[in-house]
DNA sequence: TTCACCTATAAATATTTTTTATTAATTATA
DNA sequence: TATAATTAATAAAAAATATTTATAGGTGAA
C-alpha cells in the first residue's frame, strides 16, 4: 500500500474533486480515480458513494474510517519528513520560552559551551503554546516549556527540571498587610502576560473563581515589561516566581486563601523523537538540574 | 513511499540479515537490498552501517528514527486493516469484562434487543486488562471496563457509564463492630479476584499501604464463586459494589479510615474509531444509563 | 437542447519493483 | 591456511504497478 494514494485520498476528500485533486498534485485526473480503486480493492469496500456524480464526493462508512487511519498515518509520515530533514542537516532545533530560558540558561550556559553544543542549537523563541504546536508538527526537536498541566496524551515525553510556584507580586513602593486574601486585592489594577502564555490561563481562573482581579488594564507578551509596570507601581500582577529571579522594587503578596497550581518547567519531546548525541547530551544537561 | 518497504526494514532490523528478512517474506534477497536503497534515497541518508557485513545490521540515528516512526506507521496500517475487515464482515466485536456485563446488561437488554443489535454484537468475554490490550491492537472494536484510572493516552476515547465504589466485604455470619479500621482486619483471611481484574491493584495497594490483608489465601478470576466463598465465610474480600447488586449472606464492612479510589465503568474505544450506525446506537444506548 | 464540465474506462506508456544471475567480501571449518 | 559456505551488493532483465493520453458517457447549467 503506497502512501500516496492515502495523500491523494484525503484530498480529494477534502476538495471534493477528482479533477481539482489530480490538479493540485499535478498529474492527470485517471490518477486519482485509478488511486482510489486501488484502495477500494486492497481493502474489498467501497469508499466513496458514486450517485449522482458532479462535486458529490460523500464517503462511505469504510471511507470514513480510512480517512480517519489516513490522517495519523501522513501525520506521522510527515514528521518523519521533517525528523529526517533536521538530522540530514545536524540541526537541533530547540524552543525556548522567555521566562524560562532567562532563568534556565545562565544555569546551563558553561555545560552547553564546553559541549560544543552552543552552536548546534538552533533557538526558536516563542510562548509555550506556540512551541508545544511547533513540537506537535515536527517544527522542533524539543522544548523547554512552563506549565501547570502535564501533558499525558502520549505524543510527548518530559523531564520535570523544577516545580514552581505563581506569585502575586506588587511593587515595593506599596504597603501591603503581612497576610491578605485575594477579595482585598479586589480594585486593584492588573497587569497580566497575554494569551500566548499559561499565566493568563490562571489569571481567568482566579477571576472565575473569586471574581476579581477584573480591572485588567494592560496584556503583554513581555514579561520584562511587565515586571518594570509593576516596579513602577502600574498596577499587581501574577507571575512564577522563575521570572523573579534578580528583580529589585517588587514584592511577593502573601496571599492566604489560594493556593496556584504548580507551574512545571520540563524539557519535552515527542515520544517518537531518537535523541542522537549532542541531543541526548542537552536532555542530560537539562535534566540533571 | 511504500509501506512494503517500511515493513521490510523493521524486520531487517529485527532479523539483522538480510537474506532471513526476504526468506520472511517470501522474496528474493536483493529485494530488501533495494527497499533500503529506495528509503535512503528517499530521506537522502544512510540507514544502515555497513561495516564487516555478516549478520551486523547496526543502525545509523537516521535509520533509528524512521524505525520509531515506521512502527507507528505499520501499526496504524494494522488498525486500519483490522477496522476494515469488520466493517467489509458488518461485525461488531464489543468486549465485555464478566463483573460489569453482568451489571449493566439487564439495564440495557430490552434496548438492545429492540434495535437489533444483539444478533450483531461479537462478544468477547475477558479481564479489563486484556480487553484494553486487544481493543489497543485493532481486535476488537469497543469494550466496557472497569478501571480505576481514567485513560489518558490519546489512543482512547470513552464514555463513563458509572462511578462506583469499592466496599470490603464478609459473610453475613460475621460480627464486625460499626465502624473498623484496616487495621481491625489484619488476621482475616482474604480472597481476591486475580491479576486479570484491577482489584488485585487496589488490594495490592491497600497491603502496602498499611501492611495488612497479608494472608491471601485464594486467588479467582471467577467473582461469584468469590463472592459465594465469602458468603460461606471462608475470608473476607475487596470487591466493587457493581458486582453486589443481588447478593444475599453478605456484608458490608465500614471501614473509616481509608478511602478507595472510585471505580469508573466506562465504554471505551480507540479514539480512530468511526461508529457506523449500530456501533453508535451501542454507544448511545450504554451511554444514557 | 446544447455546451461545459465531470468521472470512468481502455490502451499505451512510463515508472517502479522484483527477480535472476553474478560478484566480492567475510566467516566457518576441514 | 585453504576451501567451502554464506552474505550483501550490483547489473540487467522481467514483472508488476502507476500514470498518461484519448475518449466515452453522464449531469447540470444556460
Amino acid at each position: 500500500m503506497n502512501v500516496k494514494d492515502l495523500k491523494y485520498f484525503v484530498k480529494l476528500q477534502e476538495l471534493k474533486s477528482y479533477s481539482d485533486t489530480a490538479h493540485y498534485f499535478g498529474v492527470s485526473q485517471p490518477t486519482i480515480t485509478y488511486a482510489v480503486k486501488r484502495l477500494e480493492t486492497e481493502y474489498q469496500t467501497e469508499l466513496i458513494v458514486r450517485k449522482s456524480y458532479a462535486n458529490s464526493v460523500t464517503l462511505t462508512h469504510a471511507g470514513d474510517q480510512i480517512l480517519a487511519h489516513a490522517k495519523k498515518i501522513l501525520r506521522e509520515d510527515h514528521l518523519m519528513q521533517k525528523d529526517l530533514q533536521r538530522i540530514r542537516d545536524s540541526r537541533i532545533k530547540m524552543g525556548f520560552p522567555p521566562i524560562i530560558t532567562n532563568y534556565l540558561v545562565p544555569l546551563v550556559f558553561d555545560q552547553l559551551r564546553d559541549n560544543d553544543l552552543l552552536s548546534r542549537i538552533e533557538p526558536v523563541r516563542s510562548g509555550s503554546k506556540e512551541l508545544l504546536d511547533k513540537l506537535y508538527n515536527g517544527d522542533i526537536d524539543i522544548a523547554l516549556l512552563g506549565t501547570t498541566r502535564i501533558p499525558e496524551n502520549g505524543n510527548f515525553d518530559f523531564n520535570i527540571i523544577k516545580v514552581h510556584n505563581f506569585k502575586i507580586i506588587a511593587s515595593s513602593e506599596r504597603q501591603f498587610p503581612k497576610e491578605l486574601k485575594i477579595r482585598d486585592l479586589q480594585n486593584e489594577d492588573v497587569l497580566i502576560l497575554d494569551e500566548s502564555s499559561v499565566h493568563q490561563l490562571i489569571v481567568n481562573n482566579i477571576i472565575e473563581k473569586y471574581n476579581v482581579f477584573t480591572n485588567v488594564i494592560y496584556q503583554t507578551s513581555d514579561y520584562r515589561l511587565l515586571l518594570d509596570l509593576v516596579k513602577r507601581n502600574k498596577g499587581i500582577s501574577l507571575i512564577t516566581e522563575t521570572a523573579l529571579q534578580v528583580v529589585e522594587g517588587i514584592q511577593e503578596l502573601n496571599v492566604v486563601d489560594e493556593t496556584f497550581p504548580p507551574f512545571y518547567i520540563m524539557l519535552i519531546y515527542r515520544s517518537s523523537l531518537k535523541a542522537g548525541p549532542h541531543t541526548q547530551k542537552i536532555i542530560d544537561i537539562f535534566s540533571e538540574l
